[in-house]
DNA sequence: ACTCGTAAGTTTACGTCTGTTACGTTACGC
DNA sequence: GCGTAACGTAACAGACGTAAACTTACGAGT
């Protein structure tokens, strides 16, 4: 139960770290990469992610680092990724087997925003400027609900979030199809909608201190205007 | 037009600073926070703001920093406060002399959006998480729109924007009064309308390479519905 | 069973940039 | 002429990225 003997200047955790068996070095990869989220997650700055402070949070020496990553620009990408995977999980069970499309479209919403709530430096560092493009994302697999979706070969990075805005155009597509929403353009609503959502997320990540509205209200009086949403059971 | 004999190490720009007049140290403090301002502009980071990188930019030595400044965060705050308010200028000299309320609103609207625009970097600062409160803000004054506004002694810190955001809700609670609007609750609608402006701005400084829509139209899309426009001209 | 190549890290160290303290210097203006 | 406002110089300690060399120990091959 009692500290490691160790002086330690700073923060640092697992001091013991056993290492890697053989064919295991990509562990530490990983490894890596979960140290770079928590800092973020708690300094909530992206700066905070230092070859340093990751390697003692991980227990290893910092040039140790230069085995799986390049530089720190690397470990963010790869943070960013994992994160961008884990929103568009987050989206989609929570759409999944909702039938009815209004609900559908409200769920997908809550979702959003409550992931953005939960994991505020995580979302700001996803969404925000990209430390630049990497792989080109796999070409065309199939129909595409707008033409303006992907511009050319590589304009819908997947780094900006394309498939959980997919999800998005999926919902409002499907709700004007059912009379639900009374737009006459589901990509641009859907975008709009996309803009909303960014700016609840934003905001209250942004400006804590002020004296906002109900959360409910305020964001049904974004939300259902832009998504053009008719009346319930009429 | 040749560049100055002196090597430098990064960027450094007047080397020649005349030092100033005996009652005119004053003036060195507005030079700070030129140099800081500059750098957030350029790099677009506010961790770029060192005293070092200040004391290079304006031509003095770094503790001479301390005179004015205890550090580099009290020279933050004082560009937020200058930004803050160039940004409620920019917002009122839009406005002034507008008696259509509708217009007068889409004229804000579109001011908060160009401002956004133009100055991503700062707006972001001004926007962003502040670094902490500073000066208690200037005891009631007169009629409140909304008792919301104004939580308690200190709620709405002069940081988050408020004269900018009471702008806001003066051109909605007008355009209400005016049969403009359907709003029933314009306190609501204008704090709606600010997350619409405040998603588009982010938008499209967090996402450039992301295909939106035309401008134009995505801010209607957003800005029109959340505002709860009558139809132009009934 | 014993080697030994090599995966998986560590140690050490250099150079740069940072904040910050202590002290020295210039020159305006009464 | 001289006090003091308005700076500059020198130097420290800490954090950072990164290169070069060293160490440990797993496990395949004989």
């Amino acid at each position: 139960m009692s500290a490691s003997p160790r002086k330690v200047t700073t923060v640092s955790k697992s001091e013991a770290r056993a290492r890697n068996r053989r064919g295991e070095g990509t562990q530490l990869r990983a490894d890596i990469v979960a140290a770079a989220r928590e800092l973020i997650e708690e300094t909530g700055d992206p700066g905070a992610v230092t070859l340093r402070a990751v390697a003692r949070r991980v227990g290893i020496a910092a040039p140790s680092i230069y085995a799986h990553f390049a530089d720190t620009e690397q470990i963010l990408r790869a943070v960013i990724e994992e994160v961008f995977d884990e929103f568009l999980e987050h989206l989609a069970s929570a759409r999944v087997g909702i039938e009815d499309p209004r609900t559908r479209l409200m769920a997908t919403c809550e979702a959003y925003l409550s992931y953005g709530a939960e994991h505020p430096a995580l979302y700001t560092l996803m969404m925000g400027p990209n430390p630049s493009r990497h792989h080109t994302a796999d070409a065309a697999d199939g129909q595409d609900p707008d033409p303006r979706l992907r511009e050319d070969g590589e304009g819908v990075d997947r780094l900006v979030g394309a498939e959980s805005f997919a999800l998005l155009i999926d919902d409002v597509t499907a709700a004007a199809a059912a009379g639900a929403s009374r737009t006459d353009d589901p990509f641009m609503t859907a975008t709009a909608l996309w803009v909303g959502l960014h700016g609840l997320v934003r905001l209250r990540a942004d400006a804590p201190q002020f004296p906002l509205p109900d959360q409910a209200l305020l964001d049904r009086a974004v939300l259902e205007p832009i998504a053009q949403l008719t009346p319930p059971t009429a």
